[in-house]
Formats: C-alpha cells, structure tokens, sequence
RNA sequence: GCGCCUGUAGCUCAGUGGAUUAGAGCAUCUGACUUCGGAUCAGAGGGUCGGGGGUUCGAGUCCCUCCAGGCGCGCCA
C-alpha cells in the first residue's frame, strides 16, 4: 500500500480504516441495508478514550437523517459490511452509534519501524509542498530593544515556520522596519537621543517628559559622543536630528537582530519600510489603486475605498500635507508579497494591531491580490509576574522588560517554551519564578528532563555493552504493556501533530503535546525495566527508547528549545 | 456606541473543528525505589464549561442575547 505522505504511519493506519469503511457503506448500499447519495465524508478519529479504541468512526450518526435509520442500526450493516483485513483485530458498536476499531498490534511495530528509519527526518511530509508561505513577524519599531511582548511574537512566528517547513512548504520570514523617516515616534525618540547626548557632553538640557527614558538611549547617545565628540552640539538642529535618529535606528536594529539570534531567530529579509518610499513603489501603488478605481479625493487628502471591501470606514492614503500614510507603505509591501511569488502571507501582530486587519485586506483586494490568502495572527497581551507581584511595563517609560533581559532571567528555553505555550488569543501570564525553577512545577524541565534521562540510560547501556537493534531486527512483539503502547501511539501521532499544528496556525499544540510525550515516557520507565534480566526484551525496549529520543528531540527543536543529554 | 479577543476544577490553561464518561499541570491529601537519573510514578478529592434562550438525535464547541475583563476604533505607526 502506497503512503499518502512520507513518513505518517498513524495516517496511514487511519486511512487504512477510513478506506474500509468507505468500502463497507458502498458494500452495504449495494446490498439495498442502506441508501444515501454519492459517499459520504469519513472522519476517523482518535478516541478520548483508549477503551473506545484505536481509532472510531461517527459516520452512522451522521448519515442517520440521510439513511433515514437509527444510528445503531447502520452502525451494523456497516460492520457486517467490513471485509477481513490485516489491520483490524476487532470492531464494536458504542455510544449512540460509533463504530470502535481496535487494530493489531503490527501497526504498532510499523510506527517504530518508521522512527527508526527515518529519525530526525520524522514527521516531516509533503503535505504543503505546493505552499510558498511567507511570515511577516515581530516587526517591531526600531525605537527599543525587543521586549517581551514582541517576543511572544517571536517565538509563535518561528515555530510556525519550523512548522511549515516539516510540511515541505516552502517558507521565509521576514521583518518589517517601520523605519519611515515621516514617523512621529521615530523623531521624538531621536530628540531623545539628542538629549541625552547634550546631556553626555555637560549641557544642560531637560528630557522631555514625552522622551524615551531607557538606558539605552543614554547608551546610544554615549556612543556617539565618544565616536563624534561634539561636533554635533552646535550643529543645525534639524540635520542633527534627521542623523540622530537614522543612526540610532541602525543601532536598535542591530541589536534587535542580535537578540533575537540570541533568542534562535534568524530572518531571511529585513525589509525597510523606507526603502518602499525611496524606490518610489509606495507612490506607484497609490497611482495603481487610482487607476483600478478604488481612490477618491477630499480635502486635500486621497482616500482608499476601503469600505467596499469590508472595512468600517474608507482610510486615508495620503495626507493633504502630500505624505503617505502607513497603510500605503504597507499596501505596497504586500503588493511586493504577491509579486514576489508568495501564495500564503502570515501576519502576526499584537493585539493592539488587530484593526488593521481589515484595511490590510482591503488594499490587498483593491490592487486585485487574493485577500483571503492573508491570515493574520493576533496575539494578545503578555504580562510579567515576579513572585505574585505584575511587573508594570512602560516603553518609553524605560522599565520594560527586554527578551535580552528575559533570556538572562529564565534561559532560552524557557522563555521560548513559556512565550509558545499558550494559545495565541489568550493573554499570557509569564511567571518568571516558575519559568528559572529547577523543579516539577516547571513544564520546560520536566519535558527536557525526560531527554536527559533517555540519554543516560542509553548511555548506561553503551557502558554495558547492550546492543540497540535496528527496528527492524528488534522482537517488538515483545512490547505489550499498557505503558508501552501507549507510548508508541503517542510518538506514531507526531507526524499528525505537526501537519495539524502547522496548518490551523497552532503552534502553541506542541507545549502539551511535548508534556504528554514526556508524562508516557516517565510512566513507561516507571513500569518498564529496560536493561533488565530478558536480553530480547532488553533490546526491544532500547528500540523503543531511542525513537522516543528520536521524537522527543524532533519535537523539542521544532520549538527552538534545547534537548539536554545531561542536566 | 461599534469591532476583535477572552470567560472551563482552588490557580494557570487544553479541549482533535458537534459526538462514547468534559481533560492536563500546579496546589491539597495519601502512597511507591536494596536495580537503568525520585528533577520520577500511582491514587484521591475538587466542575450549574460566565448567565439565559435557540438550532440539533446530540452543544464547552454553532446562532442570538445579556454580564464581566482585555485590546482597538487618527490625514499616528
């Protein structure tokens, strides 16, 4: 039987059983027990409850008001219906109708098999190979270092891109520089650094109190004080300011990108705003959306009929001042998405962006692009707890919290598995005092904790002298514990997980999905001696252990977090 | 006022796209190693799924409404 995609054995198994049922229901309709129109769509699941089975069906349920029969009652034909298979150990009716399939345990054996084969490479498919998928993430204003917030940004964007990436699609990440010189908050935060450079060089001048009161604008300023001297204090104001700020802009990007390299995030692009107004492509996407009819003027300004496509209130394009606006930089940056081949844009923006959404979609519809292959992610709020107490967090206040901060606080680790772990449209609460213990309570311990265990028993196991068979040698009919199998189902649905995590745009899934891998794992190790007394039990149970390695570390830097041989 | 998000166990949150008996972690209580890492495991208690209607054979899940909280609603970005 041929793979419907690489490397998805429990998909396999499912389609497997998906394909018999379909065969009973024409079976069973051929024979006149039941009569419905064309085949119905076959949805085989993985019950809540293993002792409903390996896998059920709720296809008698739904086909009851169509068959015009109770649920039980098709629920029958359709098992008498099924043809003897190598798969299918039983059947049984339950519920209000569902048919439980329970398999033989060979499936199981396959599912080994599969890791053992494909190790690293497991649980990646082909399932979005015809996707060009590109992310739009972070995209923070060049005025501060990365914060905790945008770094939830971060992390939710990249692991998607890990995501899609397993599914064969093809995928870049990029970061838009709101680096518009006509930027209001951009000038008041070179003002700043102005000040403080002043200030550097013993003038005495007040920070406004609208300025950006963080160290590292001093930071900046000292840098160039000591590089320039004080050539600038008597300069022209304006020119002072307009260099000010460009270099100070470059100084925040550099260490934005720094941190988040840091943080295990690398961007394919830096795409600067400004250089979308230079090269004169914000101006041609104005004069196209004029000429396709979708503009208007009034009181000196151009507007975008934004509101025929679903938007509350049409939005200005350029000012009467004859300054773009942002939304027309980023019409042109989305036009330059499309035209660059991209087929699938993902945004992901923080929660006090979600209005732009449908002006976004609105000028990608003017300018004839697909709208609906824009999806934008929003995210809601972060907010810091350090020991029960919140941790008030003010930007230009200075008193954020930055990820570099956050990284030296709690690691890496758990800051990306923290920052991942709840879903996007849930306001999170970060615990800094959880996310440094070393303890149980800790998530990101306890799932690194069972790597690190795996690889000291392989380690001991090397010591001594055991042999870890290939799979495909090993006598894996010897593994039947409940905790076994339920082990090997658990590593057989990643590749499942990943597809579904990937395309409903739900990367937060792996956090659980990584706490249940480690909870089998311990359990099975609880149960189950592994270098014990039965030398082809011994090396069957080492099979196993290396391909919950296998998974638990595939999983792990999916994540972006470490998977320790030693803690 | 309008729009988006949220409301599930004491706390923090999942919930496989409507389905068999609502789950997990933490917290609380009770247990488990002379052997592979106890940073572990097992068991127990704990729920009007914010309230109320509706659709359905069946709703935490879909629709309406109300309540509470968060975030938006600019010729700022």
């Amino acid at each position: 039987m041929r793979r419907k995609v690489f490397g998805r054995i429990s998909v396999l198994a499912k389609d497997r059983v998906t394909e018999i049922v379909q065969a009973a229901l024409t079976s069973a309709r051929d024979q006149g027990l039941l009569s419905f129109e064309g085949v119905p769509e076959i949805t085989i699941e993985v019950p809540r409850s293993k002792e409903h089975g390996d896998f059920s069906c709720n296809v008698a349920m739904a086909l009851a008001r169509e068959a015009g029969l109770p649920p039980r009652s098709i629920a029958e034909h359709v098992v008498k219906n099924i043809a003897e298979d190598g798969i299918i150990e039983r059947t049984e009716i339950a519920g209000a109708g569902f048919i439980n399939f329970y398999l033989k345990p060979g499936w199981l054996h396959d599912i080994v098999r599969d890791i053992d084969e494909q190790g690293a490479e497991y649980g990646r498919s082909d399932a979005g190979k015809d996707l060009r998928v590109l992310l739009e993430f972070v995209s923070a204003n060049p005025n501060g270092p990365i914060t905790v917030a945008s770094a939830r940004g971060g992390v939710i964007g990249d692991t998607l891109a890990r995501l899609y990436e397993l599914t064969g699609a093809a995928v870049a990440r990029e970061y838009y520089i709101n680096d518009a010189a006509n930027s209001t908050q951009m000038i008041n935060f070179g003002k700043s650094v102005v000040v403080r450079y002043l200030q550097e060089l013993g003038k005495d001048v007040e920070m406004p109190e609208d300025g950006y009161q963080g160290d590292y604008v001093t930071q900046i300023a000292r840098e160039i004080a000591e590089k320039d001297g004080d050539k600038w204090v008597a300069a022209d104001e304006e020119q002072r300011l307009t260099e000010f700020t460009r270099r100070s802009e470059a100084a925040m990007i550099d260490q934005q990108r720094e941190d988040l390299e840091e943080f295990g995030i690398t961007f394919d692009r830096w795409f600067s705003e400004r250089s979308l107004h230079d090269s004169g492509k914000v101006k041609e996407t104005v004069d196209l959306l004029t000429e396709r009819g979708y503009t208007y003027e009034q009181e000196g300004a151009v507007w975008l009929r934004s509101s025929a496509f679903g938007d509350d209130k049409d939005r200005a394009l350029v000012r009467s001042n004859g300054q773009p606006t942002y939304i027309a930089a980023d019409a042109a940056y989305h036009a330059d998405k499309f035209r660059r081949g991209w087929n699938k844009l993902i945004n992901i923006w923080g929660a006090d962006h979600h209005g732009y959404v449908p002006r976004t979609k609105a000028a990608i519809a003017a300018l004839g692009y697909p709208a609906e292959e824009l999806d934008v992610i929003i995210y809601q709020t972060v907010r810091l707890f350090s020991g029960g107490e919140l941790v008030m967090m003010s930007k230009r206040a200075g008193d954020v919290i930055s990820l570099s901060e956050l990284m030296r606080e709690v690691g890496r680790d758990a800051a990306r598995y923290f920052l991942l772990m709840r879903s996007y449209d849930s306001p999170l609460d970060f615990d800094l005092e959880l996310a440094k213990s070393e303890s149980e309570e800790n998530p990101i311990y306890y799932v690194q904790y069972a790597h690190a265990r795996i690889a000291a028993i392989l380690r001991k196991a090397q010591e001594e002298g055991w042999s870890v068979p290939a799979a495909g040698d090993a006598h894996l009919e010897l593994i039947t514990e409940e905790a076994e199998t339920d082990l090997i189902k658990k590593l057989g649905s990643w590749p499942e997980e990943v597809a579904t995590a990937a395309f409903q745009h739900e990367p937060h899934r792996l956090a659980p999905f990584a706490i249940d891998l480690a909870r089998l794992f311990h359990k099975f190790y609880t149960d189950c001696r592994v270098l014990g007394e039965d030398r082809l039990l011994s090396e069957a149970r080492l099979t196993l252990v290396k391909a919950t390695r296998t998974v638990l570390a595939n999983l792990l830097n999916t994540m972006g977090v470490s998977a320790p041989e030693r803690m």
